[in-house]
RNA sequence: UCCUCAGUAGCUCAGCCGGUUAGAGCAUCUGACUGUUAAUCAGAGGGUCGCUGGUUCGAGCCCAGCCUGAGGAGCCA
């Protein structure tokens, strides 16, 4: 007899008929009902078991984490709680699992614990939410730029660049480090290493995305990338995924419009697809809430929070203007900052930006053109203002508890005043050749942002550390699994 | 990397001013009960107090170093 899924057979309206129910055992009460999960969704279906009529032996195996295989009939359940429920006609155990030794049991656990049993809290009600919801994102980020046009491009994940100044770099190498190859002067000689030259992980696909745009029109990466910064905090990972539009013709209002777009097409994908994931998440935030003093509970559910997030525009403003918000700012004022804003110039600590998200605005907010010498050297350069300061047409997206979510800008095409930014900064224009070409070769106007893909899963599922919106956290001292 | 806090049973935690045999809840095991909802009731087992060294008549508790985890900062997505 074939299987039905549990979300199916939740979802019955004729009973009476025989079914086939495969899932691990969640628990096993009163010796007569089994709550079974087999990942088709969060709830569990009660099998009932006559247990005057299965041998104890058997029952005794039923235990949280076994597996089990079970026929029986779909019937209306004579119990309140639950509107469908099976009874149990043949039972089989799939596979044991040793209560004394099962780390999971019916009980909550904290995430620091689960953390170290990554292998094992997809089984949690908590985890299932959370990578359904990552799921459903994933595919709507592929569905809206599919949508719009734009084709998926899958840049290099080893790159021979180390020119991309995004972070510190993995190198990738097959060299013998107990016999590492020396040329003449004494130097590690990469000629013998695999690629004959030194190589690393990516930190961005943006590069190779701006040529692929100049061609393709509207283009997006979406794959992993690596920095080998030393960040221990809950919104960085050493290993973590990215998508990174770009598209020839737009210019950053163009650029600020998609971004924003993006982010509310797949926030709503989620209402729309995993309301009981989201439903599930929400309860347990605010569960988690409880434990919190009343002022530093959140003003909204996670729910309510996401349909904020769809129904306001993003408030949009320069750093020039932020500066200013933040210069007359009580804590500004009262000296509660870290950092105090003295003047512009200054690159925005992390609770310049909360404050801005979370306390003045009270919403997403885009910032846009930020100092030159804050930013990176492909930023578009700003005519310098009145008073002789140098912008580029950067724009920053925050969120409420995330902080930037967003990185992106309009690209400098202008051959030389790129070459001019490049040498102001010490970027080796020789080793990027390659990437002037676009401007060499019919250049144009283009933009382009990178999201970064477990902080928006973060801000929809309302869990507080990155490490839990991805199945195997790669971070400094820590890669299990 | 820096700052702060923490590490005691499988898990979550208590452990007073340094004092005799280190406790609780949950989980586990045994039994009872049998329409339960993280079932309930009774009983039992379970400890290298993170590691190393020091102070002391005596250290889970004090001191030093190290390890691990968490939160915050920096860097950034």
């Amino acid at each position: 007899m074939k299987r039905t899924k549990i979300k199916d057979l939740l979802n019955a309206t004729s009973f009476g008929t025989e079914v086939r129910i495969m899932g691990w055992v969640k628990t096993f009460r009163n010796n007569q009902f089994i709550a079974i999960n087999d990942g088709s969704s969060l709830q569990n279906i009660q099998a009932v078991v006559d247990f005057n009529h299965f041998d104890e032996a058997l029952l005794k195996r039923l235990t949280t984490g076994a597996s089990v295989d079970i026929q029986g009939q779909l019937v209306e359940s004579l119990g309140k709680g639950q509107r469908v429920e099976a009874k149990v006609n043949t039972l089989k155990i799939l596979g044991d699992s040793d209560a004394e030794k099962f780390p999971l049991q019916p009980k909550k656990h904290s995430l620091e614990f689960l953390r170290e049993i990554a292998h094992l809290r997809f089984r949690t009600n908590t985890f299932n939410a959370v990578f359904k919801v990552r799921h459903a994102l994933a595919y709507a980020i592929h569905q809206f730029f599919n949508s719009k046009g734009f084709t998926y491009i899958h840049t290099p994940i080893i790159t021979g660049s180390d020119a991309e100044g995004a972070g510190e770099m993995f190198r990738v190498t097959t060299l013998d480090f107990d016999n590492v190859p020396r040329t003449e002067s004494g130097e590690v000689n990469f000629k013998e290493d695999f690629f004959g030259k030194p190589t690393n992980l990516t930190v961005s696909g943006q590069l190779e995305g701006e040529l692929a745009a100049m061609a393709l029109g509207d283009i997006y990466t979406f794959g992993p990338t690596f920095r080998a910064e030393n960040s221990n905090t809950t919104r960085h990972l050493a290993e973590f995924w990215m998508i990174e539009p770009e598209m020839a013709f737009y210019d950053l209002n163009d650029n600020m419009d998609l971004a924003e777009d993006l982010l509310k097409y797949v926030i709503k994908y989620a209402l729309d697809n995993c309301s009981d994931e989201l439903e599930f998440l929400k309860n347990r935030l605010l569960d988690e809430e409880k434990q919190k003093p009343q002022n530093e509970r959140s003003e909204l559910d996670l729910i309510s929070k996401l349909n904020f997030c769809l129904d306001n525009a993003f408030e949009r403003l320069t750093y020039t203007e932020a500066i200013d918000i933040l210069k007359s700012s009580k804590p500004n004022q009262k000296k509660q900052f870290k950092y105090l804003i003295e003047g512009w110039g200054a690159d925005l600590q992390s609770e310049h930006e909360r404050y801005l998200v979370e306390k003045h605005f009270k919403k997403p907010v885009i910032l846009t053109n930020y100092p030159a010498d804050i930013k990176a050297f492909y930023m578009r350069q700003n005519e310098p203002d009145a008073e002789g300061r140098r912008t580029v047409r950067a724009m920053d997206i925050l969120f409420p508890g995330i902080g930037e979510i967003v990185g992106g800008s309009q690209r400098e095409e202008r051959l030389e005043k790129l070459l001019q930014r490049m040498e102001e900064m010490h970027v080796p224009a020789q080793e990027l050749n390659w990437y002037l070409d676009t401007r060499r070769f019919g250049s144009a106007p283009h933009a382009g942002f990178g999201l970064g893909f477990e902080r928006l899963v973060l801000f929809v599922t309302g869990m507080t550390n990155i490490r839990d919106v991805i199945p195997f956290p790669r971070t400094p001292k820590n890669a299990e699994f």
